[in-house]
DNA sequence: AAAGAGATGGTCT
DNA sequence: GACCATCTCTTTT
């Protein structure tokens, strides 16, 4: 992908991640799927990492856009988000959900014989399926050489996404930045 | 089918 | 010391 398609504000980038390909190279092993639901965090929103400036976890969220944003959730599990938004904004879209395209082999093996269907259906899970953790903080996702990337494969994203709430927060609660692919 | 709880550790107050 | 941008397993309808 082009940079210049992440500069755009998060609640914007969201919906056109939809139908875009992430691409992980991790022990050797190529691994991607559909990215089919999302969710937009931005610096003035409650429920955002960002919401009380910049801290030592979260500064990539205000660097460059189109690098990756990892974190570990409930101190078990890793979350992706792809930073958006010009320099120092401080947001980010959510990566919740893939649909596994290549390397489900691998993918199983990592999930642990996990049923096809729940392999990447859960941001913790997707981040399980690619390999991806705290070691791929900060990566640049539009090089395609490098461990995490965006890649467009020309299949558009849809004309009418699915648009409501997000999940797993208590604050914003009814802001309708997640998007998901009909 | 739905609801509840435990796991587990970093981050921020 | 409280609070999580979650997942899985167990228990209850």
């Amino acid at each position: 992908m082009n940079r210049s398609f992440f500069a755009a504000g998060s609640p914007e980038v969201a919906p056109l991640l939809l139908n875009k390909l992430l691409i992980s190279r991790v022990d050797g092993v190529i691994t991607s799927g559909r990215i089919v639901e999302v969710e937009a965090y931005r610096e003035d929103d409650p429920a955002s990492h960002t919401h009380r400036g910049p801290t030592e976890r979260n500064i990539a969220m205000f660097g460059r856009p189109g690098h990756l944003y990892v974190y570990l959730s409930y101190g078990l599990h890793h979350c992706a988000n792809v930073v958006t938004g010009s320099e120092g904004t401080g947001e980010a879209v959510l990566l919740r959900a893939l649909e596994p395209v290549e390397g489900i082999a691998a993918m199983r093996t990592r999930r642990g014989g996990r049923p096809d269907r729940e392999l990447a259906d859960g941001p913790g899970k997707l981040c399980q399926a690619l390999g991806i953790d705290l070691s791929h903080y900060g990566a640049d996702l539009t090089e395609t050489t490098g461990p995490v990337a965006v890649v467009d494969d020309g299949t558009a994203p849809p004309a009418r996404p699915l648009v409501g709430p997000r999940v797993g927060i208590s604050k914003a609660v009814d802001t309708p930045w997640r998007f998901r692919v009909p």
